[in-house]
DNA sequence: AATCCCCGTTACCTTACTGTTACCCAACTA
DNA sequence: TAGTTGGGTAACAGTAAGGTAACGGGGATT
């Protein structure tokens, strides 16, 4: 799992930083907000950990931008004033979870992976004229219901969430095929399947390869 | 209308209350579960929002007792992001909704209403033309009554609750065997004999199968 | 005690998911 | 230009998962 950490705090980030190393989560960190949202274009995260308060632009704005732009990456702000104000400010700039300081590092894992596996609940995704219900497992493109196998549908959310970023090649199989890869032509099947029922019969393809790097997912 | 909410942490329940004042709702309160259960010997209530980690008694629990008094009364259960499954508990326990913290106050205040029109003819539950009530132990599909068994009934109802859903075979299994399952295909028929006196008569099925991860009950 | 019915078991069939192999084409490189 | 690499397409097969049917034990009801 890699995360990006935007807080102004040094101390603090750093040691959120080592903890995360212990639990094996790779971290990207910036302290302010500017830097991140240019890395933000660059590399696809699995989760954003934010701090409310940000000399400059807030954590609450940056989290926003990232939501406007369609990136669904799960959200955890942290704030200081644990007055609520702050928190409803941040569930409606799209984020999906808070923490207020002082919180324990054990914590913050916890919520990291329970976002990881879960999602929001009832969290609906948005590709260009793809819609995707999470929790109904239904997708459909403009109108036509897509039938997916599981594969295709662990394959087609894991693009999803990170749309429009480009999803590596070894992520992906990391993802599908947690112990060991059946063989080096087993993605490119399903990819091949996965565009079959998701693009063929559309003139706008949605899902494209990075050639040599990965997959997206994404309009024009 | 009036609800009682049940809830200790006291920002959270302050702020509800408020948001409730300005929707018109009246809003009782209490930050433990005794407490609210001898108010609720005293009044009666419209809809009931409690928090399932209480010190003391959960809201589970609450919720519990609640139903096994025969009240009826619609139950949104509160429950923090990680601890998620807690929601499964909630609706065995007789609860009608949930939401998981942090939540938008509007959408607290839909949900209230929606309990309010659809649960107050006591429990009942809808998917496509099949209607089930809960308390009565009755399910009819169209103008056909359906003859259930005992497991059948369980299942039904809890994809019924789950609706549009899918619901894992872990959680069907889970939830129809708490300790230990018979056999591996235990489920395989009860699915078919359920399937059988629900959806053989019908063109339209309403039992759905999503292969390699559960059950859906759902109108087309 | 006799009966009924729920439900778990077993067996067999059907479906369709997924990995393999083979071959072709396009892009890049020496 | 020829060779190399990576991706696209197609047919095939093994196998896991689900559907169907018949059987029988055991608890409940009478």
């Amino acid at each position: 799992m890699l995360v990006l950490l935007v807080e102004d705090e040094h101390d603090l980030a750093e040691l959120v930083m080592e903890y995360l190393l212990t639990c094996n989560i790779e971290c990207d960190y910036f302290d302010n907000a500017e830097a991140a949202w240019s890395q933000l274009q660059k590399q696809s995260y699995d989760a954003l950990i934010l701090d409310v308060n940000l000399a400059g632009k807030s954590g609450v704005e940056l989290c926003r931008m990232v939501r406007q732009q369609g990136l669904s990456t799960p959200c955890i702000m942290l704030t200081a004033m644990h007055t609520l104000e702050d928190k409803i400010i941040g569930f409606e700039a799209g984020a999906d979870d808070y923490l207020v300081k002082p919180f324990a590092m054990q914590e913050l894992v916890l919520r990291l992976q329970s976002l990881q596996t879960t999602g929001k609940k009832g969290h609906a995704l948005n590709v260009g004229d793809l819609h995707i219900q999470v929790a109904n497992r239904h997708a459909q493109r403009a109108d036509r219901v897509l039938k997916l196998s599981p594969d295709e549908w662990t394959l087609l959310l894991l693009l999803a969430r990170h749309s429009p970023n480009v999803v590596s090649k070894e992520k992906i199989e990391e993802t599908l095929w947690p112990d060991g890869m059946p063989s080096n032509d087993a993605l490119k099947m399903l990819t091949y399947r996965l565009r079959k029922t998701l693009d063929s019969e559309s003139e706008q393809p949605l899902l494209h390869t990075e050639r040599g790097v990965g997959l997206v997912l994404k309009w024009l």
